[in-house]
DNA sequence: TTGTATGCGTTATCAT
DNA sequence: ATGATAACGCATACAA
């Protein structure tokens, strides 16, 4: 056992003083060739690193970035975080990752611990209970503390911050043209209650289209299912119901249980029923049809919000920047489950 | 922009010492109750909180766990990611992640990075290079150092330590005996040359079964596949070439696949062809048949590594205790793809 | 060229 | 009951 060793050590060990040894390691000039030579070789010898955290403490800035997301089995957040986490290693920067499993306590909590020094900044997708209370007093707080945040894809208006966002209205918007475009009028939309800002997007991207090519909007069409449940009776009696030709889904995971029933209940895909999904996951790729997809491009996404993030950090003055949206473009995927 | 308040501006503001407030807020009996109240409701109204760097600095421990992985959008190493993060909340610690990528210089990197006093312990899982390589310097130099290590699944008999894998030498028996006990003898073993201990073991149980059951092992039915690369072509081979009557493949990836493929030949699941596949995930639970699978518990060894780590951190002698494995027990979960 | 002193925010020990 | 001081590990302005 070898513990770590310190500039004190060093000095110690040396007969010099700490600010020389601090001095001769950062090559100074104010140090002789000789000294310099003498402590860089014991340092290298018993392998010294600077302690991170006496640093932190003396630079007022830790190097560390906090990342809340809602959930991380979900193919959608970790291809972000992945981006994310890419982004920052490259940068010096490492990732402290905080679950808020879709809690607004959890949340807050997470926050506050990490805000009060582990952190520089945070990268964060509102959890669902946030959004439905519509409560970001804490997130308001640290800004005014002066902590940065970037936000990415689960977003509030309120909030004035960085923010990344996919262009969920323009793509929903025309994966339902693509729908129309290849014959198709009775097109079904599958969401979710708890995907607020961005389902709501889809949702206004999936009216507009309609509207567009004068389709009238049967609001019968539009199932919302709950999350994290069985939904397969409501998605039975669904596509029973309703004579439909074209699905667009918020999720992968509908996507491909729709596509499944469907075919049980006799329907061929794409034939006489098309499928298009967001997120372009595994689940897709290894459907029979394979899933049509929305591709959201989540590293980058990921990327572009570490960048966002570290740029205010790093720039001298964080308050003088105005806050920016960026835009992520999503893309069709057009695969099996689409007459492309 | 109110910045973070400190024990030294509330004893300024208060007049009174520093040692005063840090008593006073720890409820300390030495000061009096009206200076206590006083500064209590001081620190209250400007929401003062410890800062983490200090106190890291000063009681030589960040409770923050270093968790190194080879890769994140991968079932497994998510549900064991949400795991770890799960447990290690509830204990109040954060947990930093880094991506190894399968890179050998990543995983060295990243550890040393953190080891220079950002995290208390880690936790990971040998990235495949590492593996490789066989070289696990960077980790005993860590562990002479006296951080504590925990590997899980992907672990190395080199080194010592804490460890947490699954069984997988006995599961894999269980799924070729369960194929051998509904009348398959040609059984096809689908692994990949990466995931070095755990797929020997996996191949051994593999191998174990068919001998206790007096079936020649053919290593014409062992397929070996890259990763991370298109297999569609060398499957389809593989399934023209040998007769068979049942698959286990090491992963959902491969099992799905195999299935997709093997339904492409004419062949029917499980009528003609049974599979098993390790992990889990949402592939299988979405695929039609639904795959029989072998859920590995990904988020309970996740636990039981932070347990372990944490345990170890916070015992006053971590030299102490001799170091234990632990074994997940794997569960055969029997669902459309296998005649059950 | 080298060393001393100070400070980052906190706690603990030892005065007063 | 309160305060001064040292220490955690490092960097830097300022002395010598």
């Amino acid at each position: 056992m070898k513990p770590k060793i310190t500039l004190k050590d060093i000095a110690k060990e040396l007969d010099v003083s700490i600010s020389t040894v601090s001095k001769a390691l950062k090559n100074s000039k104010e140090i002789s060739k000789e000294t310099k030579d003498k402590i860089k070789a014991f340092a290298k010898f018993y392998n010294y690193r600077p302690n991170n955290i006496a640093l932190s403490l003396k630079n007022k800035r830790t190097k560390n970035i906090g990342v809340v997301i809602p959930d991380i089995v979900h193919h959608f957040f970790t291809t972000v975080f992945r981006g994310i986490e890419k982004y920052a290693n490259e940068m010096g920067y490492n990732v402290i990752v905080c679950i808020s499993d879709e809690s607004f306590d959890k949340e807050v909590i997470n926050m506050e611990m990490l805000a009060n020094g582990s952190i520089d900044g945070f990268i964060l997708s509102l959890s669902a209970e946030t959004q439905k209370k519509n409560d970001f007093t804490h997130l308001k707080e640290l800004l005014d503390q002066g902590i940065p945040i970037v936000l990415f894809d689960r977003i509030s208006a309120e909030i004035e911050c960085d923010k990344v966002v996919l262009n969920d209205f323009e793509i929903a918007r025309e994966a339902v043209s693509h729908f129309i475009a290849t014959g198709s009028k009775k097109i079904a939309l599958i969401t979710t209650e708890r995907y607020f800002n961005v389902s709501e997007s889809r949702k206004e991207g999936y009216v507009a289209a309609l509207k567009t090519n004068e389709i009238e909007v049967d609001n019968r069409l539009i199932l919302t299912l709950p999350h994290d449940r069985d939904n397969t009776n409501l998605i039975t009696e669904f596509f029973q119901h309703n004579e439909i030709e074209a699905i667009l889904c918020v999720n992968e995971m509908f996507a491909v249980q729709c596509m499944s029933i469907i075919q049980q209940l006799g329907y061929a895909v794409p034939e006489d029923i098309s499928i298009i999904g967001f997120t372009d996951g595994i689940l897709s790729r290894y459907s029979s049809p394979k899933l049509s997809t929305i591709a959201q491009h989540g590293e980058k996404m990921g990327e572009l919000a570490a960048k966002l993030l570290i740029n205010r950090m790093e720039s001298v003055q964080m308050v003088e920047e105005p806050f920016k949206t960026e835009v992520i473009n999503a893309t069709l995927i057009k695969r099996g489950s689409t007459i492309n």
